[in-house]
DNA sequence: GCCTTGATTGTG
DNA sequence: ACAATCAAGGCC
């Protein structure tokens, strides 16, 4: 991982969360900009961090920088970065991204020719990039996973939203998009 | 377009 | 039983 990226995983998950819209995200050089996360912490129902390390959730709270994966309703993967401080279980949802690199690679994984529909999602974006089970904890910038900064820091209008697909602390407006971006999961989301 | 439903499995 | 989801099918 580069020393930007190190430096901006380590920080508190609300300031992580809005700052990574934009960054690129590529796994095996598959990839593109991210355009929508969520913030999960520990003091936080819907968070499986929530009540303390156990189980599948201990890589929250670990270092900063890796990828949480977990699997969702028996179906789909969905992955984390894991953010800061060390110990503290907070991690960001990775909702959707923009496809840019290795579009016909996605195109091949997700079966499905529609730009629109390849990453937008936390199972599709898991699907498109290749990411499973084995990835859990994997760091970032191990060379399978790279983060790179926006080309033009500073341009990105950031939307705020409640998070999606939770019961718990549903009001808490943790989902972060890029303003106009015709790749988040569900553009009308209040 | 919007709403409903089934798939499928680890976890508590 | 339930879940940080998705795709397909019905209806409008």
């Amino acid at each position: 991982m580069t020393a930007t990226a190190q430096a901006l995983l380590a920080g508190e998950v609300l300031d992580v969360a809005p700052a990574l819209l934009g960054w690129t995200l590529t796994v095996d050089g598959v990839g593109g900009p991210l355009v929508e996360v969520e913030a999960y912490r520990e003091d936080d129902p819907a968070s499986h961090s929530f009540g303390g390390p156990r189980g599948r959730n201990r890589v929250m709270f670990g270092p900063p920088g890796r990828l949480y994966v977990y699997r969702a309703y028996g179906v789909h993967w969905c992955a984390n970065l894991v953010t800061g401080p060390e110990g503290h279980g907070a991690a960001v949802l990775l909702r959707a991204l923009e496809p840019r690199h290795g579009i016909e690679q996605m195109r091949r994984r997700r079966g499905q020719a529609d730009d629109r529909l390849l990453c937008s999602g936390p199972g599709r974006l898991a699907q498109a990039l290749g990411l499973t089970g084995g990835d859990d904890g994997a760091p970032i910038g191990s060379g399978r996973i790279a983060l790179h900064p926006p080309e033009r820091a500073g341009c990105i209008e950031v939307r705020t939203t409640r998070r999606i697909g939770i019961t718990k602390a549903a009001d808490r407006r943790w989902r972060y998009l890029v303003a106009g971006s015709r790749f988040v999961s569900r553009p009308g989301f209040r």
